[in-house]
DNA sequence: TGAGATATAGGACATATGTCCTATTGTATA
DNA sequence: TATACAATAGGACATATGTCCTATATCTCA
């Protein structure tokens, strides 16, 4: 593995239309080798062979393996992102309401195989990888602010920094249930969880009271 | 890599106190280099470097790089383990002071640079790795364990599945935190998060009544 | 149609890695 | 002290990997 920094920002050609085409099926493999096999067997010549294609074919649109996961994650947080904007398009009855939508869809994709593999492994990723933690840092600070926004709707009585710490605890507790509920995982078919994580959220939400925190038990 | 499959069962020979304590080293080194380094640069070569000796020593006790992975993960889940019984060992005013002892223990652990680097690549891990997976089912299946005691004395009105739940809640919605109160992570200093938290799950466990799921919202 | 850009294959190369083998040194016991 | 066993070093080996280079093939458009 030579280092031999030259070339580093070359980056990906995307030329015509098969290019962007290409680009999209190399991301695509990347992402199936590592939902099915784990990063550990995620190489460049698999890669290929999963899209059919030579490795001298792959380095043309990725000369660097990190470009490659990069242009992953990205493409996997965007996605992400657009989806929970679409869902917020809907209408809904009330902040609290929509609060339970999110919930709900947030839910549902952790359960997808995609996700319940992709982001355990983003989040090892983040622990010695700059670029997918600033990522990280990113998707869940969308995530977090769409919380605040419709926390904030329910309770305009909170003082900001309430509703930011709650919006953190309810991005944070879902995130930990992927391990549990996940596509795969123990109880993947206990629908009562979700109903349970999500009654214990709306609940928080509606009747949390900044001052009963000191009263303790 | 040749899978000669021979002498796969030969395992570590643990012969003497000085085969102990190497053994004992090596598994320090091993961790030491995971949560430092990562486990893409975890080889046998960098853990042989870490303890200052031959790759062909450590070889002696680990013939297989999977089985020093299998005892790195059983160390660690029995420390766990261990620290948590050690914790129950106090005395407490009442089952629901227990639970916020042990509540705050694991917020404390995971609030250290080992667990949370660890314990995202174990999860990691366990996508792929039926070893990881199984000891992480384990470890999680004692942790839900003692927080069923705990709740069933709080409450000893639910019924057994509504404990099972409220304990599966606890224990995921804890975990997610690994990733935003962490060592070194955006909210590592922020302790009203960790407060938040468990007044929501001590409220939850003391007013959780069954039948209000359905009334929804 | 022909030229320039784009896409692709195939292989070379240096290095890294897990595993194995052998020889040597250290240690405890009969 | 002699002998069996434990511990250690060093290197060999096959294979895997990221990166780079060059030669063709394919496409696009003036």
């Amino acid at each position: 593995m030579r280092q031999t920094d030259k070339a580093e920002e070359r980056g990906r050609i995307a030329g015509s239309d098969k290019g962007q085409d290409r680009i999209a099926q190399i991301l695509a493999a990347t992402q199936t080798i590592l939902i099915r096999d784990g990063y550990a067997r995620l190489s460049l010549r698999s890669i290929a062979g999963e899209c059919g294609i030579s490795v001298g074919n792959l380095n043309y649109y990725f000369s660097r393996k990190s470009e490659l996961l990069r242009a992953l994650i990205d493409a996997v947080w965007q996605g992400y992102v657009e989806e929970i904007i679409e869902i917020r398009r809907g209408t809904f009855a009330s902040p609290l309401a929509e609060l339970e939508s999110v919930l709900r869809f947030i839910f549902q994709d952790l359960r997808t195989r995609d996700t319940t593999v992709f982001f355990p492994e983003l989040w090892a990723l983040a622990n010695h990888e700059d670029y997918a933690s600033a990522v990280m840092d990113r998707l869940y600070a969308f995530e977090r602010g769409v919380f605040q926004e419709l926390i904030g709707q329910v309770r305009p009585d909170l003082p900001g920094d309430d509703v930011e710490r709650l919006a953190l605890h309810l991005s944070a507790s879902m995130e930990g249930h992927t391990l549990f509920v996940g596509a795969g995982k123990r109880f993947e078919r206990d629908r009562k969880v979700e109903d349970l994580a999500i009654y214990a959220y709306l609940e928080l939400v509606g009747s949390y009271a900044p001052t009963e925190i000191s009263l303790g038990i």
